[in-house]
Parts: C-alpha cells; structure tokens; sequence
RNA sequence: GCCGAAGUGGUGGAAUGGCAGACACGUCGGUCUCAAAAACCGAUGGGGUUACACCCAUGUGGGUUCGACUCCCACCUUCGGCACCA
C-alpha cells in the first residue's frame, strides 16, 4: 500500500493556509523564536539550492514550534536587480511585470514544498511600500554625513554597465556576468562603512554560534594591520614622504623607499632631473596596465631610480627613492620603505636593480651571515643587529619599543590601517530604489523632503539595459522643482546597489505594514534578534557585512538596542550533481518541481536533510530519493498492523530515540536524527508497535514531512493539528538499563564481550573478567600491570 | 604567501578519547509469485580460513595515552576566502 502524496500534501497545504497554522503575533507570554532563510531572488523557478536552504529553515521552525515557543518564520523577495531587465527587454516586457509574474510563480513553488511561512507579512523589495523605507534610510545616514558624494576611480562592469562596490568585484570580475572590470573615473554616491570599522571587526566577537569560516572571511576582508608611519624627510626639498610599515623592527635595514607611480609628490620630486623623462615614461607604461596584471605576483617587478634621495630617521642615512609598479597606491600611504633581507618582493627588487642590503635580524646560529650571502629574503623572528642601541633583542620586542621611541622622537607614528574601503551604491541601472536626492543649480544637492518619499520609480522608462542611467531619459521623472527655493531643479537618475535593500529587511519583517517608519520599535524589540539565520556562504562577506552595519546604524538611531542582527547564523552546502554545481549551462540541474511531481515534497525533503549534514556539499542521487520515499511507506504501512501495549524494549529504543533526535534537532544534525528515526522503524518492524510509540514517532518526523505525518495524526484520531501536540519527552526512567554490555580489551585490543548488571562493583567485574577462559590466550598467567575501567563500557586489561 | 574548512568501505555518510563503518544507497542471496514488480528477511571494509581463530585498515610520517578517526607536531592533497596589503 503507498500513501497518496499528491492528495494529502495538497489538502495539507489548503488547511494550514485556511486556518493560518503559521501566523505569527507578538506574545510577551511566550518565548520567542525568529528563524529566517535569506530571502531568494524571484526567478520564477526554485532550485534546488533554495529546496535545501528553506527545508534546513523549515524543519527548525516547526520543531521550535512543538516545543512551545512563539516562532516568526517569514518569506519575502528581493526582487530589484538586473536579471529583470535583462528578461523584461528578452520577453518585450517590463521589469514591473515580469517581477511580479515571477513572484507569483515562486510563492506557488514555494507552497507546494509545504514551508510554514507567515504570508501575511510576505515583502516585495520592488514594491514602493518597502523602498519607501531604503529611502528614508539614506537620508538618515545622509543627514548623519555616512552618505555622500565623491568623485574616484571606480569599479565599471562593462557588460552590466554600471559600477560595482569593491564587495562585487571577484578574482578582478563582475560578481553577477564575471566580466573583467574597468576602472573608471566618476562621481558616485558612497555610504561610509568605514566609520565602523572597529565596531565590524571588534563585535565579531560576539558571535560565537557563527562558522568559524566566515568570521575569518569578514575580518579579512575588514582587514585591520597595526604598524608605524615613519617620515622620511627627502634631500635638499622640503618635503616629507610618510611610509607605513608592519615591520617596524626592521627599520635599520631600510635601504631604499619606493612610491608608487601614481603617487602624488613624484612629478614635483623628478622636475628638471636627469631622470625625469625616463621616469614619466615609466608613469606611462604602468598606468596602461590593467589592475589584475598588475596585482598578478609572477610578474617582475619592474621601476626607476628617481635621482632624489631622503634621509631614513632612524640613522640619518641617505637612501635612494625609487618608483615602481609593486607598490600601490591604494593601500597605506602609497610609498614604502624597502628592506630587501627581510622582504621577499623588496630583496627580489633590489637583487634585480643591484641595490644595497643589511641584515638587521638574525638568528643566533646564523651569527655573521652576510647580505650577500642570503638567498632570500628572511621574514622570520631573530635577534636584532645592525640596529643601533636595539642590538641583542628579540624583534618581537624590538617592534614595540622602537615604535615608542620613534614616537618619542616625532619620527613616526603608531598607526592601523584597513582594507576596508566606502561602500559605493551608485547604480546606473534602472530596476532600483531612486537615489532620493535633487540637485539644485543654486542650493546643491539637496535631499529629498521626508514628506516626499516615497520616490517612486517611473514605470514608463525606456530601459534598454544599454545603462547610462534609463532614469535620465525620463523628462517627467529628472525635471523636479527644488525643494528648498523652488526653483528648477534636477532628480539623482542612479538608483541604489540592490544590497542596500536586504540590509535590512529582517527588522522589516518584524512590522511588514508598518507605515511610519522602516519598522516598529516595538514589535522589532520583541521579535529581534533573528535567532537562527539561514543561507548561503556566497554571502559570507557581502549580505552579511552589510546588514551589520545597518543594524549598528539603526542602534545608534536608537531605534533598536542591539549591535548585531542575526545570534546564529548557519550556511548551508551547495547541491551538486556528478560532483559539479548544478547549473543551466552545465546542463546537469534537477528541477525540484518535477521531483516533487514524482515523489512528493515530503520526500523531497527527507532526502535532502538524510544525504549530508546542511553544511556540507550534497551530491544529488535520485537513487536515494527513491530510498527516502520508502522509507516513508514503511512508516505509513505500521497504521495496519498497530498493536496492544508496547513491550519494554521497544519503549526504552523509543525513549533514546526521542533524546537523540531532540539533541540533533537541536544541532541541525537532520542527518543523525533521520537514522534514529529509522531505527525506530526497524524496531517496530521487528516488535510491533502500540499506538503511543508510533504516535511519538510521527511527531519527530513531522517536521521533515509535514503533511505525511498530519495525515497519519488524524488517521490515529486526532481532530488538532500536529503542530499542536507538542514536542515528545523523554522520560529518564526508560534509559536506564539493567544490563549492559562490557567491551573487554587487553592491552587495547578487543578480545570479549560480556553482559553484566549495570550496578555491578569494580571489584566484582574485575574478578569475573580476569576468570574468564576466554582471556587466558592473552594473559597467560602475565602480572596484570593495570586494570582501567570506563564504567558501564568498556574495561582494559594491561599485562 | 596568509587565513579558514576538509580527507573514513563500491557510494552518501556515522562515531570528537573507549567495540571504526550507525543509518541509507548499491550489490549478492533468500521468502512470496506462473513470472515480474513491490514488500519482507539475511549477507556485504580488505587479507585469511571449509568454517573459526587471527592479522591489516580512518591522506602520510612521528608523538602523547592503558587506549587515537578523535589530542599534539611535521608533511601531502582537495576546496573556499584574501593577497605585490608593505
């Protein structure tokens, strides 16, 4: 007999939106639990990647829910972006259109996999209601001075036509079409993350319940490096060229600075020198370089000697200054000190150029070793020498003191550096929130009044995906009187990057209708933080990084009173087939739809959680799909052969499943708790089951196949929702055992097995062990050296 | 180069100091059947043995321990992130 999925899943489906099963409402009675999965893009399809993320989020949810907690579980879109431009100008539509067609199709993909979302408070990013709110968000931060306006050269993707934040920029490619980027110069709206910085970094900290991988992504990419700015002053001008280095202890073996060629102050170093056209020559040829040769590390390294010389302070020496093509500008303050024995690019530079070296830090049995003599340039600890009255110390702590002594002196200064650069926002692409912001030729730029908002996307652009800003083609939408003198004034045409929207979305879901304002500060108080956050590690530096900056912002608005949104956070695997990523142009995706067509949601789900823990990759193999499914038609056939009283064996196997599952359940561990759950199964197929046992073990599974198990509920008499009847608890009696099996080994090695009471006294299992015949090949009469006991498992005998 | 994660049967995976391979998939055998499917029962790391016994085995090499997949050290491989970052 197989159980009729296509029936029950959908009559399911139709009850728990009827009766609103999964509706959430503040209860202060209650504890709380706010469990969100990364809200997808609407391409109209689910793949398998979402089955996975959103089965992962579902089963915690439901799970929450029995076991009494208040659980907010919402669902939403973010749905501006490009993808719908380029589909609206392929299919002669509109973005409008095919994003809401789109979202439809999806919400109906969505409802068949059965998720207990709460619809009701279902957000569209692309709906003006939401975007309203972006708005008001940048101009809070503009008001705050964290928006603004630079002109700089700029991340362009050719092909998507628009800018790119350095957080979009992968391996020197478009994140979206990994096209090469250009660099380009322009003016672009910036938000300032940077003045947060320290608290990124710092309130990382918290978050214990985070994988250890992404916290070593965002402190990397935040990227804080503590050093020295020390000032070499340049020879016979009265000019001052800062370097930034890590490696202060290394300062006596500094024996030429370089700047990078784009650096400001060579032109006036170089004019009227010998070496000046040489060098302009040189400025030339690296500024035709893209960014991704030149940052490639195989490439020699190549510069020129300037003809100018500065005064290294810490000895007065004179050293050269050279320009070359290693040292960028971006990055500290564009120009270092070299020190080719304890710098691998240095000494390679300096071997090739033929410049002077010292050694300034030594091991103690290299005592004596030459410059000349190295073969590469060595970066480790050592003994300081050649470094004035800072001989003999370790370099560890030679850095700090030379640092203090620098600063002492007004040769240099303690400093850090990041890597973390603005976040630019600027889009040229019309699918966007509106930048609200209007330039007046007399008052400037000026934001849009709070009254005005929202600034709503003209539906009528003539959007090509040719880019150059569509909004500027609008007459109706870029003429605008200005806000302050009214006189004729011109609309910001960029809309914004689209992460700026999921910034903050999850304390949007909090108050989905809420009308004055991003949220209500009650309702987020009650239901932040998220306590359980689901998705991808694609977003590990990106999403992430930005949402808690929002939520500092917000903090320090003081609308809310914590400093990080999500408590924990869980990133799931990807799904792959034959070992790959499924993907269209690979041409190997399995369409969750025809799956579920075929074997049911249910199953799908089953399967999903049994192949692999959720962080692990899952290959996809349709042959355990078809296990998973009978598996549920074991389960769904014990209905006919229940039985009287369950016997005490099969009580105790329940009892331990109950514990494992509620343990793994808790630790995502689907995986483990699907393989107690099918040990059950045996058991009862083995003993026979009474309508208790299987009644708990239909509870555990509920959450992995929902309708399955309802239906199964009702079956057994029930007239309430499953979701109602509460988590099964495990009642300590039934663990204990009155035998247990004792593993015998000598000298580590298994050799016996025996059953004894569980009480039993070492004294008493020491002596039934050492009379057993058994052991007489292995201990053969040798003094037992020692006799190790691990109670109630295992015993070792040492001879 | 730096940071992070991982490496276990034919396959997915389990065990985080105490019986390595739970649970599944696959394969083989059996029951039922005219037959097949489904279902149910059993076997299934390698060597070895008629069968047992026993030996070997968690990327490699060391170490700690009565005992190591698990802890420590060194290395190899794979994946992910950052990177001429000074």
């Amino acid at each position: 007999m197989f159980y009729d999925f296509k029936k029950i899943e959908k009559k399911w489906q139709n009850t728990w939106e009827k009766s609103k099963s999964f509706h959430a409402q503040v209860n202060p009675a209650k504890k709380k639990f706010y469990l969100l999965e990364m809200f997808p893009y609407p391409s109209g399809k689910i793949h398998m990647g979402h089955v996975r993320n959103y089965t992962i989020g579902d089963v915690a949810s439901r799970f929450k829910t029995l076991e009494g907690y208040n659980v907010l579980h919402p669902m939403g879109f973010d749905a501006f972006g490009q993808p719908a431009e380029n589909a609206a100008i392929k299919n002669k539509t509109k973005p409008d259109t095919w994003t809401h067609k789109c979202i439809r199709e999806m919400e109906i993909e969505l409802k068949k996999m059965g998720f207990s979302y709460d619809w009701e408070r279902e957000v569209s990013t692309c709906d003006s209601f939401y975007y309203k709110w972006n708005q008001w968000v940048f101009l809070k931060m503009f008001e705050k001075g964290l928006a603004y306006k630079k002109s700089s050269t700029v991340n362009w993707c050719p092909s998507c036509q628009t800018t790119l934040a350095n957080e979009e920029v992968i391996e020197g490619g478009c994140w979206r079409c990994h096209s090469k980027v250009e660099q380009k110069d322009l003016e672009q709206w910036y938000l300032k993350i940077t003045d947060y910085k320290e608290r990124l970094l710092e309130d990382l900290k918290q978050l214990n319940d985070w994988p250890e991988r992404v916290l070593s992504m965002q402190a990397n990419w935040i990227g804080k490096s503590q050093g020295v700015e020390i000032y070499f002053r340049v020879k016979q001008a009265d000019k001052v060229i800062p370097v930034f280095t890590t490696r202060v202890d290394t300062i006596f073996g500094a024996t030429y600075i370089v700047l990078a060629p784009e650096h400001p102050l060579v032109k006036e170093l170089i004019k009227g020198k010998p070496q000046e056209k040489e060098v302009l020559a040189f400025i030339e040829k690296v500024s035709q370089e893209s960014k991704v040769v030149r940052a490639s590390s195989d490439v020699k390294k190549e510069g020129v000697f300037t003809g100018v010389f500065a005064v290294n302070p810490v000895n007065n020496e004179e050293v050269p200054i050279w320009i070359a093509d290693y040292v960028l500008m971006e990055y500290g303050t564009g120009a270092i000190m070299a020190v080719p024995t304890h710098d691998q690019r240095d000494f390679l530079f300096a071997k090739e150029h033929k410049l002077p070296m010292r050694i300034v830090i030594q091991k103690t049995e290299n005592k004596g070793q030459k410059a000349e003599e190295l073969k590469e340039a060595y970066e480790e600890d050592g003994i300081q020498v050649n470094s004035g009255e800072f001989n003999g110390l370790k370099n560890v702590e030679a850095k700090v003191k030379i640092a203090d002594w620098m600063e002492k002196k007004g040769i240099g200064k303690i400093q850090t550096h990041w890597r973390l650069r603005d976040w630019l926002i600027s889009r040229q692409r019309y699918w966007g929130t509106p930048i609200p912001i209007i330039y007046c030729p007399k008052c400037g730029v000026v934001p849009v009044p709070d009254k005005d908002l929202p600034v709503e996307l003209p539906k009528d652009a003539p959007f090509t995906g040719e880019g150059g800003s569509p909004l500027g083609k609008v007459k109706k939408f870029v003429g605008v009187k200005c806000p302050q003198c009214k006189g004729k004034a011109r609309r910001e045409t960029d809309t914004m990057a689209t992460f700026f929207d999921s910034s903050w979305y999850f304390l949007r879901f909090c108050s989905p209708k809420f009308k004055n304002g991003p949220f209500d500060e009650k309702e987020a108080a009650y239901w932040m933080k998220v306590d359980q956050y689901i998705g991808g590690i694609e977003h590990a530096i990106l999403h992430l990084l930005y949402s808690r900056f929002f939520t500092k912002f917000f903090k320090d608005l003081g609308m809310i009173d914590f400093d990080e949104p999500f408590k924990r956070l869980l990133t799931q695997g990807m799904v792959l087939k034959d070992g790959e990523v499924m993907s269209k142009s690979k041409g190997n995706i399995v369409d969750p739809d025809i799956m579920i067509e075929k074997y049911g949601a249910d199953t799908l789900r089953l399967f999903i959680l049994f192949a692999a823990p959720p962080e692990t990759e899952l290959e996809w193999d349709s042959r355990g799909l078809e296990g998973a499914h009978k598996f549920l038609n074991r389960d769904w056939r014990i209905q006919d052969s229940l039985k009287g009283k369950a016997d005490l064996s099969l009580s105790r196997i329940l009892h331990k499943t109950i514990q494992k599952v509620s343990q793994d359940f808790r630790e995502f561990k689907f995986n483990t708790a699907i393989a107690s759950l099918m040990e059950l199964t045996n058991a009862i197929y083995q003993s026979g089951a009474d309508k208790e046992v299987f009644a708990k073990l239909i509870i555990m599974l509920s959450p992995i196949a929902p309708h399955f198990c309802e239906e199964l509920w009702k079956v057994l008499g029930n007239k309430e929702s499953i979701l109602k009847a509460g988590w099964p608890q495990v009642d300590p009696k039934m663990l204990v055992e009155d035998n247990v099996t004792i593993v015998v080994q000598v000298n580590g090695k298994v050799r016996l097995k025996i059953e004894v009471a569980v009480d039993i006294s070492e004294a008493k299992l020491k002596e039934i062990v050492l009379a057993d015949k058994a052991l007489v090949p292995w201990i053969q009469g040798k003094p037992v050296r020692n006799f190790i006991l691990v109670p109630k498992k295992l015993v070792n005998i040492v001879v």
